[in-house]
DNA sequence: TCTATGCGTGTGTACGCACACGAAATTTGA
DNA sequence: TCAAATTTCGTGTGCGTACACACGCATAGA
């Protein structure tokens, strides 16, 4: 292992010196620059993190502003135990993070929970940018104050943010496409589901859905698709009729797609009898959703591994708080396809993590 | 951040009584040792682990025991680049590994390359053990040396090697079971191409074929099951005949099973305007595999991620070395289900430490 | 009775490596 | 020749680890 030291000596200068050179820090001659660079590329010196992260401990703070999570709106959950994961990692480096929860549905909670953090000065912010008007608001605030920020799930076009971390919602729907064909044949037809005109992250489940018919499109499939539309996520359950009388009528229907998160309840709409003729597919892991995979109601399941994102987020942002690392400006998330048979080998670091 | 020195204050002892309290290395009295504890405890106290890496330094050396692999044999490329990205990641913690490849088909290269290896007396082995005999050899010697080991890819029972980190094969084949199902109806009927009598390996392709069986037998499908055996891989290229006649023979064949990593040379064996109506199902994400899934000739490739399981095994093994960690008896790695519609979005990090 | 030896317990501190700041040394300009 | 500017050095810091040593007390031998 070759250290700063060893450097040093051999240019006949201290450690500090190096150091400088090293982080560009100037006050150095041309002269003894190039000599060190010289040398630090021949020995192919690397700068030891460990001891790095030792001494740059500067106690940063981190904010992270991002949905509540409760029994009836799951999804946010697995970000939250990413992020808690990541964030017990990096305490070491001296990094604190801070959640600011909000409601998802109601932008007052959004503008009001930036307030509250806005307040403790962070170092930097992961940001979930649901409302348009008001995330416009806060990235002009952090500009000014210059706080790096990064997108997480959710990416806002047009703002300087220092990185995407999500799904790619179009090529998720290509996926589902493609999944729906191998498990359908040419002469069955498929049903979209749209749980609700959804207030906030309609963006990535509509682009999930022109994927989708992306995918037919481009197959040449002669395969019918058919759309029905509920408002509500809850009125799907109250009108268990109309998906039903839906099925009856078209018998053909074969496969079943919902874009949303919500397709356990469309499962649970649709009568028993009819579940065991349908092959259906849905997107992300919650424990409901992996209920219906358990039993076999749901066949596919596309998970965005949002666990992975919440958890890289910090580690991204604490690579570059702490070793300047400029992360690449989008980090997609695979694509995972979950199914009955390969659940249990997926999420085995989020359970250690989840917060009950 | 609560440090050692803040225990020690609160305990009214030095820093040093702490430290052999945290590793139980003795000479305390069990009175002051209660008492410390106590304050851990109720101050949550964690080792920060950059420090304690940077202190414990101590160089410690690992060796590696795997295939090699080449324009033929690529299988064992994944794990060569996770165990480099690994081996990059841990240098900074005094850890240096060397690997010693040998030649998967010969059990003499096996045994000699481990007589190399077992020469730089390394502090923990990481080993492919394919050939069951010498295996046992080699096992007693690392025992006699106590020398800690711990199985990647292959789990040999009845060892006592600190875990080991790989696939469930019988899950896979599950897996490939089910996914068979689901792109076929119960008209058709599936083939399972067996590319060799495999000299190595056997086991784990053993093990897919009954996962798979065992998932068409439990499900009460009638679809009939094909095998079509081969003794050499090369063969199967040679007796294109055989197994496009085969084809011909049985037109109600629409799906095939490779449950081995060649998929790619059953692809290129069958006549084009076959494959067109087939739904091929493999195993591993070679480039050659890739490259047919890109096509469109493979519908679904279940991975082993044999990146992460090279990359995990470093881990794993140098948390042992120098945190005491103990791992889990068995780390399996996901059972990932790959289509043409996300595999790119699957092996990001191995393009960046692939060895060429 | 006094030294010697031992043991159990606990302290002090050097070390690992990079970082950053104040101080020192050297060069430059007037 | 002196002050200012530039370049370089020395050292304390972050935190845990482990070794040498110190202290108190007990037992043994002279």
């Amino acid at each position: 292992m070759i250290t700063i030291k060893d450097i040093a000596k051999e240019a006949n200068v201290s450690a500090g010196t190096v150091d400088r050179v090293l982080h560009n820090r100037g006050g150095v001659s041309t002269e003894t620059e190039e000599k060190i660079k010289k040398i630090l590329k021949e020995r192919n010196f690397k700068i030891n993190l460990i001891a790095s992260s030792l001494a740059m401990k500067k106690n940063h703070t981190l904010a992270t502003l991002i949905p509540d999570f409760d029994q009836q709106n799951v999804f946010w959950k697995s970000p939250h135990s990413g992020i808690e994961k990541g964030s017990q990692e990096v305490k070491a480096y001296g990094i604190e993070n801070h959640i600011f929860p909000f409601n998802q549905f109601d932008p007052n909670s959004y503008a009001k929970a930036f307030r509250e953090l806005i307040k403790t000065s962070p170092d930097a912010v992961i940001l979930v940018p649901i409302f348009l008007k008001e995330t416009k608001t806060i990235i002009q605030t952090l500009n000014n104050k210059k706080i790096p920020y990064l997108f997480l799930n959710i990416n806002l076009k047009g703002s300087d943010r220092l990185c995407y971390i999500g799904q790619k919602s179009f090529e998720a729907g290509i996926l589902a496409g493609k999944l729906s064909n191998i498990c359908t044949t040419e002469d069955d037809e498929i049903l979209m589901v749209l749980t609700r005109k959804n207030l906030f992250n309609h963006v990535a489940i509509q682009d999930r859905v022109e994927g989708f018919l992306d995918f037919h499109q481009k197959s040449n499939s002669k395969t019918k698709i058919h759309k029905l539309q509920f408002n509500q996520p809850d009125e799907v359950f109250e009108s268990r009729e109309k998906i039903n009388q839906f099925i009856e009528k078209y018998p053909k229907v074969k496969g079943v797609v919902v874009p949303s998160s919500r397709v356990s309840i469309v499962c649970e709409a649709i009568d028993k009898e009819k579940l065991a003729d349908l092959r259906i597919i849905g997107f992300d892991t919650t424990p409901q959703n992996i209920d219906f995979l358990k039993r076999g109601d749901v066949t596919f399941l596309i998970s965005q591994k949002s666990f992975n994102q919440g958890y890289k987020s910090i580690i991204t942002i604490t690579n570059f708080l702490v070793h300047k690392e400029i992360p690449n400006n989008e980090i997609p998330t695979p694509l995972e396809i979950i199914t009955k048979e390969n659940y249990m080998f997926s999420h085995s670091d989020e359970r250690k993590y989840s917060i009950e």
